[in-house]
RNA sequence: GCCUCGGUAGCUCAGUCGGUAGAGCAAGGGACUGAAAAUCCCUGUGUCGACAGUUCGAUUCUGUCCUGAGGCA
């Protein structure tokens, strides 16, 4: 448990986030720490929308574009780091202010979660994916039930990462998945999360605006390129929304219309996700009003109190 | 002007041998502890184009009209 002041802007995709951030920071001392999945690999600039070079000149900004796009990160590792990072921020008398809307690093950042108890077995997941393939996701659910049948009652049988990683826990540690599960108290404990809100008609605008000014940006020659380094349609950072559509129009199955279409569909499904997400934690939600300068000095007061 | 085929959910369409309808997509809601921009679950009332006729009962059959696409003159 640790006392100093983390902020943490958070929000569906193309809510703000990063303008708040900026804002934030130049308020409070502060620098501004990524907690995004995606904007944490490199060359991946334009269609995660990662800060520009402009507003990167603003303030300080850490965990961005520094994980090669072949390595697959996760939440656990993100963990470490950020909090290595904040508590070095905090060490400098800076205020960390976290960025981004991955609601299981922003939670693994600043609640008492714990990855460790059961790290992972690379050989065992594989041989499970593979029983998956060969039998189905009935036979490794049914695995599941058997080995740890507490897990298995809350997942569900289709979830088959879920089942595979129960079944993980298991085999490692022989402890059941829904009990290495903590109490959700907060790592840091004054930590504030400010979330901006929209209209869900007027956030999906500018959600499909984005999409189009990602294009004309250069989004499918920087695809073009990651594919071109080696990075396999396997990789995390390839299941990035705004990244995995393209290989099908790559391949010639779809038209750039219908790529356009996809990336701006499954950037709405996201938001939807990250609201729901966003929705269960403790977290104050301003209206973004056309502008968050407008909402700024009340998110200041708040954060202050 | 004549002929043919359409008009059913926001979209694309299925269907009802006459008993007021259902798929996919879109949309909405939810879950989430080492893949999380991932993964998974739940949700379908709509003047069945309009009006009239036949019928106990019409979205379904008949007629007229409106409307879209194609064909013939």
């Amino acid at each position: 448990m640790k006392e100093g002041l983390v902020i943490a802007a958070v929000g569906p995709t193309a809510s703000g986030k990063t303008s708040l951030s900026i804002e934030l920071a130049k308020e409070f001392n502060g620098e501004i720490i990524c907690c995004d999945s995606m904007q944490i690999y490199k060359h991946m600039k334009i269609g995660t929308a990662s800060p520009t070079d402009e507003e990167l000149a603003q303030v300080p900004h850490h965990l961005f574009s520094f994980v090669d796009p072949k390595i697959d990160y996760n939440a656990a590792m993100y963990q470490k780091v950020a909090r290595e990072k904040i508590d070095y921020l905090h060490s400098q008398g800076k205020i960390p202010i976290l960025c981004g809307g991955t609601g299981l690093y922003v939670k693994g950042a600043l609640y008492d979660m714990n990855f460790s108890t059961a790290s992972s077995d690379d050989e065992y997941r594989a041989e499970l994916e593979n029983l998956y393939k060969q039998k189905g996701a009935d036979y490794i659910y049914a695995m599941l039930k058997e080995n740890d049948p507490k897990s298995a009652a809350v997942i569900h049988k289709n979830n088959v990462k879920r089942v595979i990683r129960a079944l993980e826990i298991f085999h490692i540690s022989g402890v059941a998945k829904c009990e290495q599960k903590q109490e959700e108290k907060k790592y840091y404990t004054n930590s504030k999360i400010i979330a901006l809100r929209h209209d869900r008609q007027k956030l999906y605008h500018r959600i499909n605006k984005r999409v189009d000014i990602m294009l004309e940006q250069g989004l499918q020659e920087e695809v073009r390129n990651l594919i071109q380094m080696g990075v396999a349609k396997t990789n995390n950072a390839m299941q990035a929304i705004g990244y995995k559509e393209w290989i099908d129009f790559f391949e010639g199955t779809i038209d750039l219309d219908k790529c356009t279409n996809n990336i701006k569909k499954n950037s709405r499904h996201y938001a939807k996700r990250q609201l729901t997400w966003f929705n269960r934690m403790d977290i104050e939600w301003f209206d973004y009003d056309d502008d968050i300068l407008h909402n700024l000095n009340k998110i200041i007061q708040i954060i202050k109190n």
